[in-house]
DNA sequence: GATGAATGAGATTTCATTCAT
DNA sequence: AATGAATGAAATCTCATTCAT
C-alpha cells in the first residue's frame, strides 16, 4: 500500500501525473484489463520506472485506490461539518447534493469503486473495500442516530433497515449518474444539475412519507 | 447469441454441463477474466470444442448470458402470476422472497448480471442488460400501476421516483445475498432464510411508511 | 493423384459441383490458404467426405490440379489441330487469343497454376509444375519447327531462345489478364476482347520484325 | 511500414541478422506460410521481442518488403546511371547482366517478389507492389525513349508494347534464375555466369532484330 | 457410404516483470 | 534513478484429420 521512497522523492506534479493517469486506467478498464504498457506509454515513462517505484502492478493499484479512498473520505467529513445544525432531511438532500456534484468532479473515482467491488481476484479486494463502505455506513449511520435523537425521524423504525434503504438508495442514485442502465430509464446518466435536483427532492419525500395512502 | 448447430445436436446432459461450466466462469471471473483454457480444462473436453460449438468466446458468452436471462424472466412470470390478486405490499414482499430463493438456487447468475453490469468491454453489453433491466423495470412499473389502480398506494406520488426507489432497494437487497461488503456489514450476505424474511418485513414496512414522525 | 473408388461412384454432377469449388478455393486462397472446413461448408456436404474420397488435403489438390491440367492440354490439342496448316504468325496470334478466350471461360485455371509456380511446400510440386510446362513448351517447340521447316522465320536464330522469348511473352500476356500489375500500367488486366486483339496484332508484329531500325 | 524505435534501438547487427532471417522465411514459404514461432525459434530470441520491434507480422512483413524494394531500387539507380552513354542494345545487356548478378547475390528477394506477386490476402499487397513495379516500369521506359530519341530504335513500334515485351521477357529471365521450371527446361535455372551471358546475347539478338527472315 | 463431433498441435498476440546499461 | 530491450507464459482461435454412429 505504500509506494517505496524512490516514488516519494519525485517532483510532486511527477507524482500526480502518474497517479492521475493510473486512476483513469484502472477506473476504465478494471484490474486485469488494465496494461501497465498501455500505461507507461501514455505517460511517456520508462516501463521499469513504475515497477521501482510501486514494486509492481499490485502495488501500484492499492497506492491508487487508497489515494481515491481518501478522496472520497474528505468529501464525506466535509459534508457533515458543514451541515451539523441541519434537519435530517436537509442533510440527505446536501449529501446527494455533495455527492452528484463529487462525481461530475471526479467521474472516474466511482468507476473504480465499482470496478473494484465487482471484479473478483483484485489483490485485498476485501480489505480495500471494507475501507471505504465502512466510511460510507459509519456516516450514514451518524446522520440517522443524530436524528432520532432529535426526534426528526421516526423511533421506532429498525435503524439497520433505515441504514440498508438510505445507503441502497442513495448509492443506486450515484451509480445512476455513472453507469447507464442502472437509472431505470430516466434519463439520470449524465443528466444535468437542475434534472438531479428535481429528483433528489422527489426521493426524499418519498423516503419520509412512504408509499402507502394516509 | 444462437450457438451452433453443433452445439444442439450434443446429447442435453453435455449441454448442460458446458453451461453451467460456463455460467459459473464468467460468474466468477468476468468475461475478460474468464479463460477458455481453464474452461476446457475443467471440463475435459478439447479446446477446439467450444469454438466448434459457439464460433468464439463471444458467442459462449452471449450464449450463456441469454440463457440466464431467460431463466430470470421466467422466475419473474411466475411471480407475477402466482400473486396477480394479492395486495400491492403482500407482493413486494414475494417478489423479494422469491428473488431471494432464486438466487439461493442459481448464486452464479446474479454475479453474472453484476460482472455485465460494471465491467466495460463486453461485446454487445449494452444489448445484452437492456434486454434484462426491461424486464426487471417493467415488472415493478406493472406492479404499480395494478397498485395504484386499486388504491393500495398513494397517488400523489411521482411513478417513476417510486420505481426507482423501489428497484434500488430490492436490486440492493438482492447484491446483498451475492456480494459482500454491499450489506452494509449486517450480515445479509449468504443469510439465512429466515434472517431473509425478518428483513424483507422490514424494508416493506419503511417503504410503505416512511421516515417521518406521524 | 487418384481420386478413391468412393469418389468416382459418385453421380457426376455431385463429382463436378466438389471440384469446381475445390479448384476455386486453390485458385483463389493457394495451397496452404485454402481451409477444408471452409470448402465443405460452402459445399454444404460433411467433412469426412472429403477424407473419404481423397484420402487427404494433399490428395484433393493432385485431383483438382490434374483436371485442371487436362483441360489446358485439350485446349492446346485443339487449337493446333485447328490452325495445322495456318502460317507461323497467324498460328501465334491463333493461340494467344485462344488462350484469352479459354482464360476468360475458366478464369481460376491460370490462378492456379501461378500459386502452383510461386507457393513451395505444395505436395509434388515440381513434378505437378512439369507436366504443364511440358506440354506448354513442346507446343510451342512444335510450332517452331514447322515454321522453320517450311522457311517461315528465320533459321539462324537459336531455337532455345525462340522458344523461351515466345513463352515469356505469351505467359506474360495471358498473366496481365489474371494478375493486376503485371500488364504495366497498360490496362491489360481484364480488358475487353478488342483491346486484347490489339495487343496482340502489337505483339506479334514486334516479335517478327524486332527493335533495331532496318 | 516504419519499425518501431525498439528495432531501430537495436545493435546493427542485430537488426541485420533478423531482417536477413525474415526475408528468408517471407520468401521461401510466402506470408501466411511464414510462422513466427519458427523464425524466432531459428532467430534465437524471444517471441514477444518480434512483436516488440515491429507490432505483428503485418509489421515485420513491410519491413522487410520495403527494405527489399530499396534495395533494388538502388540497384537499378546504379545500373542507369552507369550505362547513360552507351548505346540501348549494350545497356538492355548490362541490366541483364546486372540483374542476373543481383539476384546471385540476394536470391531471396525475388523470390519474396513473386510471393507478394501470386499471394492474396497480404496487406497493402497492391500498394507493396505498385512501388516496385512503377520503378521497373519507369526504368524501361525512360530507356526506350532515350533510344528513340538516339535513333537506335525503330520508331514506328508502339512505346507501350516495346516496354511491354522488354519487361515480360527480362523478368521471364530473371524469374528462371530464381523458380525452376519456368526456363522451359533449357538449364538457366541456377545456371554459370558464363550462360547466363550467352543467353543474354541471344536474347538481345532476337528482340533487335525479330524472327521473320530477312 | 455419409456424417459431424472430437481432437490437439500450432498460429498470432499481449503483458507483467526483470535486469543490464 | 532511469531506461527500455528481453522474456516466456498464457490468451484466443484455426484447422487437418480421425472415428464412432
Amino acid at each position: 500500500m505504500q509506494p517505496l521512497k524512490t516514488f516519494e522523492n519525485l517532483p510532486k506534479d511527477k507524482q500526480q501525473r502518474i497517479t492521475a493517469a493510473a486512476l483513469r486506467e484502472f477506473g476504465e478498464k478494471g484490474y486485469a484489463g488494465t496494461s501497465i504498457n498501455t500505461l507507461v506509454s501514455r505517460l511517456g515513462i520508462a516501463k521499469g520506472s513504475i515497477f521501482q517505484y510501486f514494486g509492481d502492478k499490485q502495488g501500484l493499484f492499492m497506492f491508487v485506490f487508497q489515494a481515491a479512498v481518501e478522496m472520497a473520505k474528505d468529501h464525506l467529513r466535509t459534508v457533515r461539518s458543514q451541515t451539523e445544525t441541519a434537519h435530517f432531511f436537509t442533510r440527505l438532500e446536501a449529501t446527494l447534493q455533495a455527492g452528484q456534484q463529487f462525481l461530475g468532479q471526479h467521474p472516474i473515482l466511482y468507476r473504480l469503486y465499482l470496478k473494484v467491488m465487482f471484479e473478483e481476484n483484485i489483490p485485498f479486494r476485501n480489505e480495500l473495500l471494507s475501507s471505504l463502505r465502512t466510511a460510507s455506513i459509519e456516516y450514514l449511520r451518524d446522520l440517522l442516530r443524530t436524528a432520532r435523537r432529535r426526534g426528526e425521524i421516526r423511533s421506532d423504525l429498525d435503524e439497520d433497515s433505515l441504514c440498508f434503504v438510505l445507503d441502497a438508495v442513495m448509492d443506486r442514485f450515484l451509480q445512476s449518474q455513472t453507469v447507464p442502465h442502472l437509472d431505470g430509464g430516466l434519463g439520470l446518466h449524465g443528466c444535468s444539475s437542475d434534472t438531479a435536483t428535481q429528483w433528489i427532492a422527489n426521493l426524499q419525500r418519498l423516503l419520509a412519507e412512504g408509499m402507502a395512502p394516509r
